[in-house]
DNA sequence: CTGAAAGCGCTTACAG
DNA sequence: CTGAAAGCGCTTACAG
């Protein structure tokens, strides 16, 4: 058993005929070695975990699929998961995760990170938060600037010569959500319009169906009253809003603009191809992988706080062709 | 520790006093059971692998969120993995979830599945194909009625009036495709067209830049050899197609109509609201987690080909108003 | 260079 | 009802 272990883990110890007479013997009883013995054994195991909101949602599979690719290129593997935007299945995930002792874990928090960060802290699991800055020095963090995507955003619409806009956000991501209403306000102030004015509508979740939703509040308004634009905190609430506007005749971008946050691939094809703030997926992928990996090697280590930018696409949506 | 154990897993063999001092321990010493041993001792893991052909088409994160959901029903997690529609990604996928002793794999095989359950079948992991059927007895498949439903798809464009047809299919996944291409030109012989004038169209991905390069191909012929009406085999590629299409100032449906496959939420949603044929998903992940985990309780079992049917959504793209 | 031994953290009979 | 012991399948010193 020493023998055959050496050969799969160290085979330059082992006289070569010896090596050939084990190997085959593999073949034949088609050994498969446990890795869950080996991680008993190791200590730890050769997985990471990736933590997401919504795996319906491309922006994070897209990630995902970042991600998965990295950590192959270390030989780790990854166990992706899903909170649904749910602070309990969040909870659960993290105890599968700590109990299936994967190595570490890249995590999209459900609104604040400070119970995910002490959960996996107390267990000692080195962990990296995504789309959300740690709020002080014990974890590194990869997130986007969502108060400046907020405010380009918003600054375009005013640009194309919007007064009354709305902000579509709700309930979920409390912080990236704030954030990027936050941005819009200080767009608007920097127009030397009132903040204040920012028109709110909240939708239930960060869905294709709240978009919907959310369009439905809006036709409820006068028409002089309703916004001539408006900036949505994701893209699947944007192209919600598109369908559901069409279909009531309400013309895009013409009667109302619209901008959407995430440029998903399927943006561009909508049936107004929609303007949107796109996140730097890969880089965030790549960033947030390379700094678990050197947390985990145990080099010496020094938690980061990454911020990145996220650019505007324009497309037919924000009325400017 | 045999006790913690007890207080653990079989809480009613343990005096209640022993109990609350165990249990207070644990909270007090942050204990978190090793699931890794646990899995050595019990000799199985309460995971099981899905394995499907692309993570980023919401068809199979729909089917990954209800498989999901089923799942921890019988308190089993999931080890979502994506073979990116390559055998090579797929073998190692599949080594990785016998290395971590999965209770059963879900897939969702690239091409021919007896590579897969070969492969499975000598580990003595059970395994139920999904959209695909098996080939023999050895093991439960469901899969969608894909001769049915290219049939379905092509004879609704028939009906719409058309007669130069192309089908949009490509490398990968060449059972479905083959199957649906099958269909589409059993419908041509049902209504005394010639099969043979079925135009195919072949893209290196069945994803949405394939449907932009099928575009582009189609866009060489002169106009008057040109389909007036393409079946896609998936949602993505129509949508690639479309958006392309539409740049270029085909008209669709007028000058070209369309139709896909799956029914992806983002199908109503765009440039012209996309007819497909819709793939029942939920029902799908229920019957496929429940014959995987029938198979798994060890109760006598009958290996079971289900086949589901898909439904004929019609939309704009089609030109049926 | 090889093989026997210890130990990773559990669970489950088993003796007390 | 409790606690000591064996064993799941590995890996890694260690003795030979």
């Amino acid at each position: 058993m020493g023998t055959v272990s050496n050969v799969l883990n160290r085979a330059e110890l082992v006289k070569p005929e010896t090596r050939q007479r084990v190997e085959q013997a593999i073949r034949e009883l088609r050994f498969v070695r446990s890795e869950v013995a080996r991680q008993l054994r190791a200590g730890r195991s050769r997985s990471v975990g990736l933590l997401v909101l919504d795996v319906t949602n491309p922006f994070f599979t897209d990630l995902a699929r970042g991600v998965e690719e990295f950590l192959a290129e270390a030989g780790l593997s990854m166990i992706l998961a899903d909170s649904n935007d749910d602070v309990a299945r969040e909870d659960r995930y993290i105890n599968l995760l700590a109990e299936q002792r994967v190595q570490g874990v890249l995590v999209v928090p459900v609104g604040r990170p400070a119970g995910v960060l002490s959960s996996l802290r107390e267990r000692d699991i080195p962990v990296v938060l995504i789309d959300t800055k740690a709020p002080d020095r014990t974890a590194c963090s990869v997130s986007i600037d969502d108060v400046g995507g907020g405010r380009t955003a918003v600054a375009h619409l005013i640009d194309q010569g919007h007064r009354r806009i709305a902000f579509v956000g709700g309930k979920g991501r409390e912080r990236q959500v704030a954030d990027r209403a936050k941005g819009a306000r200080i767009a608007m102030r920097d127009a030397g319009l009132d903040p204040t004015d920012l028109i709110t509508v909240r939708v239930e979740a960060l869905r294709f169906a709240g978009g919907r939703d959310a369009a439905k509040q809006l036709l409820t308004l006068p028409a002089g009253r309703r916004p001539t634009a408006a900036f949505c905190a994701n893209d699947l609430i944007a192209l919600g809003m598109l369908q559901e506007l069409s279909q009531s005749g309400v013309a895009i971008p013409d009667d109302m603009a619209l901008i959407g946050y995430d440029d998903i691939i399927f943006a561009a094809a909508a049936a107004v191809p929609l303007s949107s703030m796109r996140q730097p997926c890969q880089d965030l992928a790549r960033t947030a992988t390379d700094l678990l990996l050197e947390e985990t090697s145990g080099a010496n280590h020094d938690h980061q706080q990454v911020v990145l930018a996220s650019e505007l696409i324009v497309r037919r949506s924000s009325g400017a062709d």
